[in-house]
DNA sequence: CTGTTATATGAAAATATGTTCATATTTTAA
DNA sequence: TTAAAATATGAACATATTTTCATATAACAG
């Protein structure tokens, strides 16, 4: 079973739960979720190996990107969850909000396609 | 709207998730969780304060007693809240199946009413 | 009043958490 | 191989949380 304190207890810091929100949107990798949260690499990382630990998440590496995700079974019953405790899309910390326009912005731009990209304007003639 | 995270947290500690369970059972004062906790007053009462605090309970004064009980209009959420997060009446700690047997016992051994039975016997010829 | 029960609270100590910084590891392109 | 990007991690520090202990307040019986 599901270690329950840890779950609330991953939960309860402000920038995990923002994490959530946004994964619980689509997959992201680390580099995504720093240029949403505009936080420390470091800071993203630490905070995703609690949610990693308390079983909310889970990680793939795909190429040279951990993505990350909500465990595929909890997905809906997180949705639902939050929603009980009034955890809406928008609203819930003003930060959620410029979270998904920055998710959106991070969409358009193809952070995680960044290095290619770069190398080959470097390269570029 | 409520801070989710202070929710959160609130639920994420395990001394006060036993607190919110046994709420939700019935409301109970002070000295009737002491008894069903085996744990100091004065710890107890600091943890009520944070759920206090969290939004989750409300206590009233009645004589002697502080009552505590869990807001009415969030019963039906918490409860199916934490069930959503896998927490069931018994088995989510060793502790719960437990704290509910005391329950039983507090209650029949009437805790709330001990100062006046133990009175009374002290007074008895 | 006085003594006792029920409860709250402040301060100190013990513990846990979150952040930063430096550095290590992995992957990939050249 | 080398360099750079993406990510993880350990250590140190600052904060926050939890518990305990002593004490304060409130209600009430006598």
């Amino acid at each position: 079973m599901m270690d329950v304190t840890r779950v609330f207890k991953s939960l309860s810091d402000p920038t995990r739960l923002r994490v959530v929100l946004l994964l619980l949107e689509r997959d992201l990798c680390v580099c995504e979720l720093t240029f949403i949260l505009k936080m420390s690499q470091s800071r993203v990382s630490h905070q995703l190996r609690v949610l990693r630990d308390a079983g909310l998440v889970e990680d793939k590496r795909e190429g040279q990107w951990m993505i990350y995700g909500i465990l595929p079974g909890l997905q809906n019953k997180l949705r639902h969850g939050l929603g009980l405790f009034g955890v809406t899309d928008t609203g819930t910390t003003d930060d959620i909000a410029k979270d998904l326009e920055n998710l959106r912005l991070c969409l358009a731009q193809k952070v995680r396609k960044s290095r290619k990209t770069t190398a080959r304007r470097k390269g570029a003639r």
